[in-house]
DNA sequence: GGATAATCCTAGTGATCGATACGAAACCCC
DNA sequence: GGGGTTTCGTATCGATCACTAGGATTATCC
């Protein structure tokens, strides 16, 4: 007889041998990304997540490895499930101009939540970093690379539909796009409020291309 | 009579008393500039400055104070005399439009050289904070938003002027271009080059109000 | 209930952080 | 040359860093 298959719909969700969890994942990832997405990667030590996480340290490194890891969940967290959930949002778009529109706005409301720190976890956490981040860093770096790179392709398929004209620059529209989402996650930081950033937003896209 | 009064312009330059500096000071703090652009305030520590400024801690501390401001004199070497002298060369451009090309254009350009650290100081090297460096980042962040103002200021002229449409929002549009200058630093870290982030400056300017 | 397995907490690891005490050395002034 | 002043190098400060050894505890498995 074959093992039961884990699945995470099937409902009881058979139990692993040993002492239980003492408390919940979600809510400690939960604490520990608020954390990382306040003071960033390097700022947020081990002794301030356990205690935002109600963990000792030991649980902290037996529930998710290492700081490295922990901040890496704490980042697909983040997103949603990972750069494969804003791939995905930015395929389904309708254009590539909607998915620029979509990118900038959620990012001027997710940049200034109420009740989140300000600013974005994945533009702001690991800018700059000491030569032992260095390998986490480009982590990151490679998930903006990849949603810039989907959201070129969707302009590149516009210029290929006639929604956009064949002279138009899909790097850099899509490189300007991306800019803007990284350097309102600093403005918002810097104190400006969300009337502001969708603003921002408009004027961003006040140069996009027309179809001819 | 009076003392020689202290004038940076006259040759001699009058010694203090005791033993002088064994150590260029100006080399020492362009090695400490160079290493805070790279790797940023809090991840550069200061046996890695001395290191690089080929001194000893206690030469460091004499001569600078503490790392807090050798970094914010190392911010104002990086700005070629503060936020003044960005502020000033916004007032000198001819309109608010050629204000913020230029902005831009420099920020590509100075993102992107071959011999300096990619990315930009007052961009990328305070961005995210602990709690002790809190104050620091909001002595950065006020810089920034001093030389926004100044970019506003002059928007607001084109408007008055007649150069700009009465109803475009001079906050929004000094805002995008900081956002923009703020970004190109991210995307340069991450890899792009100097004509990518060019291309990215000519869209950033494509959505710019023409006069009515 | 006994074996097995996983997590719990206490306490502490060596390394590195920013910053300094101390006495010798090097300069100006008189 | 002597007194005053400043910087020099050596050696190190207490605090904090990310991380873990070790043994008690609490669950499932058979």
């Amino acid at each position: 007889m074959e093992p039961q298959p884990r699945d995470a719909l099937s409902v009881p969700a058979r139990r692993r041998a040993g002492r239980p969890l003492s408390f919940d994942r979600e809510a400690a990832l939960d604490a520990a990304m608020h954390l990382f997405w306040r003071h960033g990667y390097e700022a947020t030590s081990v002794a301030e997540l356990t205690q935002a996480m109600g963990i000792t340290p030991p649980s902290l490194y037996g529930a998710f490895g290492d700081k490295r890891r922990l901040f890496l969940e704490a980042v697909d967290r983040y997103l949603g499930g990972g750069a494969a959930a804003i791939v995905q949002t930015i395929d389904e778009a309708a254009t590539g101009h909607e998915a620029a529109r979509a990118l900038l706005t959620a990012a001027a409301l997710g940049d200034t939540g109420e009740d989140t720190p300000p600013g974005c976890l994945l533009a702001s956490s690991l800018v700059s970093s000491s030569a032992v981040a260095a390998e986490i860093r480009e982590e990151l770096a490679e998930i903006r690379r990849r949603i810039e790179a989907a959201l070129r392709a969707r302009i590149e398929d516009d210029i290929q539909a006639g929604r956009a004209p064949r002279h138009c620059d899909a790097e850099a529209l899509a490189g300007h796009v991306f800019a803007v989402v990284q350097g309102m996650s600093t403005l918002a930081k810097d104190g400006a409020g969300r009337d502001k950033l969708l603003r921002i937003v408009d004027q961003a896209m006040a140069g996009w291309p027309r179809p001819a």
